[in-house]
DNA sequence: GTAGGGTTAG
């Protein structure tokens, strides 16, 4: 390709930087620093306009030992004080990751514009350095652009902040930058992370312009909301819209529907990829797989799972998860060394469906000795529903005694559901005294879910303890959070029936499968809250108001 | 006529 550039000395770099450029934005990136290498050894001289393209690449790629390596030809050539260069390695060492390297050259500079603040302020929030990227942001001497905002955002939307991103989206109005649709998208997804769905909506119907980002953005906000009706509701409109799903925005459709159980709905969206030859990946492979196990259908869910060309444990833990729920125990422990053998490191969220595996099938041995191995081998440290697993599995095999054992051993505090296994077990085996302590604990645990006290009023039922119960339902009245039952849609010969907690015309086995969900999402909630905001709150006095 | 920053998911 660029042979005849051997033949003589290049005067006019316009026609080789133009070639890199394109091989820099194709998507193998890499080539670009191939062509370099062989210009350059065919006499090629590279200038100003040759390196930002090349520094780019390295970015892409996470090249950094070949961005270093051109960071040190840009200085020995003496193009280390032009703008765009300069700019290019601020972005190249935020892309890698590397603060420390983008904020020297930033201090050294003696011009900067939007562009250097935009590099330097993204490569902080890429690294999680939230409260570090506003500061940049509070102390920029240039008016910020489109650019600056969207990343602003993102530091909003991982922090969870509602009230820095409110602030922010005040700073949008005021910039005018309400109607990029960028920073709509933002705006959008930010409000999605903060959980404030109302305000994400508001944003969503008032920007000027969407595109599929708007919609997929607000389709996955009510995903995760658990308000799956509403996201098929809004994927409806976006196909009316006429604009076309991506593979992202589909992941999140077909989440809907497991959480539905909406398999006609499923089945569709794996037609429609099919048909509109979108690319399989590991994740909408794992969200195919998961839609089918949670829909019921095991056999489409394994059929689909060895049809898909590349798996990474999401695809893995899909299948194994997905086996899980039906029962098939010794089917999940078969797959999981197949996983093993083809070298596919397990995590967290394997050892849940391995766990879960083994207590359905009642698999007490094999279920302690992979609980050992997850930290001993995989350095995986059991969260509290690992131990959940453990302790129910125990129980259900008459071992009340290994089950307070590791109760004992846990480093967190048992939730209602280890005590409620445990008190079951205790009814079953006919042990008192440990039924009155576990009732005592079971007392002392406050939360504003209203999913875990169903589940303790349930529990106190069962146990005849008619005064907890009414006291349970006080507590829940004074408190305000029985306004907003929990919910579950299932869809059965076409036709969707929801349930609602407290809902009589429904069997108790269905109000479980929705308290069950309902817990879930407080996990989630908390884990979400657990971010230390102190310097945050300093940030949104000194700034924002 | 060439160059640098930005949005969505697991």
């Amino acid at each position: 390709m660029v042979e005849f550039l051997a033949k003589k000395p290049i005067t006019n770099t316009f026609p080789v930087n133009s070639l890199i450029t394109s091989y820099a934005s194709s998507n193998t990136p890499e080539t670009a620093i191939l062509a370099y290498k062989r210009v350059v050894q065919s006499g090629f001289s590279p200038d100003m306009y040759t390196f930002p393209v090349v520094l780019k690449s390295c970015g892409k790629i996470s090249g950094i030992r070949e961005g270093k390596q051109f960071h040190g030809v840009i200085v020995k050539m003496g193009f280390s004080n032009e703008l765009y260069v300069q700019n290019g390695l601020i972005h190249f060492y935020s892309v890698c990751g590397e603060c420390d390297g983008s904020g020297r050259l930033f201090d050294e500079m003696s011009v900067r514009d939007v562009v250097t603040w935009n590099s330097l302020i993204s490569g902080y929030v890429r690294a999680g350095l939230f409260n570090a990227g506003f500061v940049i942001f509070s102390k920029m001497d240039v008016n910020p652009n489109a650019a600056t905002f969207v990343s602003v955002l993102v530091a909003c939307g991982r922090l969870g902040s509602f009230g820095i991103g409110r602030g922010v989206h005040g700073l949008v109005f005021k910039c005018g930058f309400e109607s990029s649709l960028v920073v709509g998208n933002a705006l959008i997804d930010m409000y999605v992370k903060c959980l404030s769905l109302d305000e994400a909506k508001k944003v969503f119907d008032e920007i000027s312009e969407r595109d599929k980002v708007s919609w997929t953005c607000i389709i996955s906000g009510l995903v995760q909301g658990k308000n799956a009706k509403e996201a098929l509701e809004y994927f409806n409109a976006m196909q009316k819209s006429g604009t076309e799903p991506d593979k992202v925005t589909l992941s999140s459709v077909l989440s809907a529907c497991a959480s539905l159980g909406a398999l006609e709905y499923g089945k569709w969206v794996h037609e429609y990829i099919n048909r509109k030859g979108i690319e399989w990946d590991p994740y909408i492979g794992m969200a195919m797989v998961d839609m089918y196990a949670k829909c019921g259908s095991k056999e489409l869910a394994s059929i689909t799972f060895r049809g898909i060309p590349c798996k990474n444990i999401y695809t893995w833990n899909a299948l194994l998860g997905g086996l899980a729920i039906h029962g098939h125990g010794n089917e999940v422990l078969l797959h999981f060394q197949e996983m093993l053998d083809i070298g596919t490191k397990p995590n967290g969220v394997t050892f849940l469906a391995v766990l879960n595996a083994c207590c359905h099938s009642g698999l007490v041995d094999e279920g302690c000795r992979q609980f050992n191995e997850m930290s001993r081998v995989y350095n995986l440290t059991p969260k509290i529903k690992h131990y959940g697993c453990m302790v129910d599995l125990l129980c259900r095999a008459g071992l009340l005694e290994e089950a307070q054992e590791l109760i004992r051993s846990m480093p967190m505090k048992p939730d209602v559901l280890i005590l409620g296994a445990l008190l079951s077990a205790c009814k079953v085996h006919g042990n008192a005294d440990i039924s009155k302590n576990i009732l005592g604990k079971l007392g002392e645990l406050e939360c504003d879910d209203s999913g875990v006290y169903v589940v303790l009023s349930n529990i106190y039922a069962s146990n005849d303890k008619w005064e907890d119960v009414e006291r349970v339902r006080r507590l829940m009245k004074k408190k305000g959070i029985n306004k907003f039952p929990g919910s579950s849609v299932v869809e059965v010969d076409g036709k969707t029936h929801e349930f609602v907690v407290g809902d009589n015309k429904h069997s108790q086995q269905e109000e479980v499968y929705v308290v069950l969900n309902m817990l879930t999402k407080h996990v989630f909630l908390r884990q979400e809250s657990e971010y230390n905001m102190s310097s945050t709150d300093e940030f949104e006095r000194k700034f924002l108001h």
